[in-house]
DNA sequence: CAATATTTGCAAGTCATTTGCAAATAAAAG
DNA sequence: CTTTTATTTGCAAATGACTTGCAAATATTG
């Protein structure tokens, strides 16, 4: 394992929620190329030691958000779309549910996607609502 | 409410899957510029004329797309990463999880997305699995 | 129909992400 | 440890969906 893709996955493991490839990149500045994040996470990804999903947010567009992969579990997210950070709604939630809709529709499901948007406690106290 | 305007609602109306922006624009061909088909659809979504979301495939990298939405319902989708149809999981189930949640957290809930993607049984019948 | 507001096409930008390639580093072999 | 071989890296250029400025075209208002 080279130094760039170990320095990677520790900054994935030492973040407590979903980080952006861009975000790692800055965070990473010098010490290696974008590119080489940007590869480094695809490696992680198909190596089990990463999970991402894709999420739109007008302020910082279109990202994919990775975290850290301990075990087999994955979680599902609330983003807040004024403080840009995310609230873990716990472990997957629709193992059973996907069961049921591959049964019904005789299709297999290789991953699913779920999140929620909108405006943190915090945010909204802040704004007044 | 203009002729370009007109057309792609239609062409949204028409359509029984989710249609990526893109596509759409090359079905419109030379009816109308790609960058008139981006305006419309966001000024279709902002009133309430169609609803969209982001979804990656492989195939066809990441892409925002798009459904007239009828009443205020939603539904979720199955995406076949082979032959890249829809498969229509029905009205929008979530709308007590997502309540809960907002209970849970505190935090309010200005949208959510939820979709799977595999493979189709007709996919899966022609590759033999 | 004239005056005003909105929309369009076109060309140029933006931005996350990808890719070719030659140099650098890591892993395997001796 | 040194050589050989396989993998990874930085850099610069490309990709591709989407956005934007602007002047001309079309729609709406009165
Ligand atoms: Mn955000
Ligand atoms: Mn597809
Ligand atoms: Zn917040
Ligand atoms: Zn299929």
């Amino acid at each position: 394992m080279t130094k760039a893709r170990k320095a990677i996955l520790k900054t994935l493991e030492n973040v407590e929620e979903p980080i952006s490839a861009s975000e790692l990149a800055k965070r990473l500045g010098d010490f290696c190329d974008p590119a080489t994040v940007y590869r480094n996470l695809h490696y992680l990804e198909k190596n089990n030691l990463a999970t991402s999903f894709i999420l739109h947010c007008s302020e910082h567009g279109t990202e994919r958000y990775y975290s850290s992969k301990e075990g087999n579990e994955h979680h599902h997210w609330f983003h807040c779309e004024q403080c840009h950070r995310f609230i873990d709604l716990g472990g997957c939630f629709y193992a059973e549910q996907v069961r049921q809709f591959e049964e019904k529709h005789a299709f297999t499901v290789h991953d699913h996607t779920f999140y929620l948007t909108g405006i943190c406690q915090r945010c909204k106290q802040k704004l007044g609502l």
